[in-house]
DNA sequence: ATTATCCCTACCTATTTGGTAGGGATAATT
DNA sequence: AATTATCCCTACCAAATAGGTAGGGATAAT
């Protein structure tokens, strides 16, 4: 499962994009009632996406957030990989993640990591969905 | 990300396939030692493989497990509902599972929801392998 | 000076994960 | 009848993760 940080992540970037006119930065406090997000939650998942540049901030009286890297190069799977990690549901078969599996015996002649590399290989189109193209579905 | 249970579940359930031959059933150790899983740990998750009525046992010196339900009818997606629960990563795109995102505001809206239900239809038929199909791989 | 914002550290509770411990019941074998 | 190898059940446990909350400092517009 997404974990909710993934969850209120992506519909924050959607929420940006969406209100990102006029040319000023959206505040914490607007996204947080808009969607539903308890605000000193939200403020701590605000500061991963722009630890990871993918916003940035404006401080003072009017400020807020805009996007620093465009909406329509930001994936969904880029935000997943940012909060909650690996996409793959095992770690022996990601990419950004990889791990060997501790109890696997023989990872060439593995079952499960060919199933679940076909799986990776099924999911990770659908995820490369950008924010953009999210928000027009 | 699977959890250990549903791994070790699955890999059980290949090498029962495997050793299901000459009538006799398969005991957890020869599982434990030939799977690298903690044999402790393992008993449980077969108690609940029992329990689900995928596999039954029999008790005293030359006891075991064998399969109730036959290999070739036992998928992966199988196996993790039963261990792990829901297979969408959102539970409002979930079939089996099926729970309203408490943040969500409009769900016939959501965009998440959309995404995430083409993600769930692509996880699906890969899921569907059988304990049969993925020892063959 | 006030106010609205972002920024940072610390803390907290409940749940889940991945086990371990100990012993009872059963049935084949000796 | 005793031994042994198995399954069966309950209870416990430590570490990590999830989902927050609290409090206050820095900044910049008004």
């Amino acid at each position: 499962m997404l974990t909710k940080r993934t969850k209120y992540a992506i519909k924050t970037l959607i929420y940006l994009y969406e209100n990102e006119v006029d040319n000023k930065p959206v505040s914490a406090k607007s996204i947080s009632e808009h969607e539903n997000i308890p605000f000193k939650f939200l403020e701590k998942i605000l500061r991963e996406l722009r630890q990871h540049r993918l916003i940035k901030s404006e401080r003072g009286a009017v400020g807020g957030y805009r996007f620093l890297k465009p909406a329509n190069t930001i994936t969904v799977a880029d935000v997943m990989r940012i909060i909650d990690g690996p996409i793959a549901l095992i770690p022996c078969v990601s990419e950004n993640f990889y791990q060997k599996c501790d109890e696997c015996i023989d990872e060439e002649t593995c079952k499960l990591r060919l199933l679940f590399r076909d799986l990776r290989d099924k999911m990770l189109p659908v995820l490369e969905e950008t924010i953009v193209d999210l928000s027009k579905k």
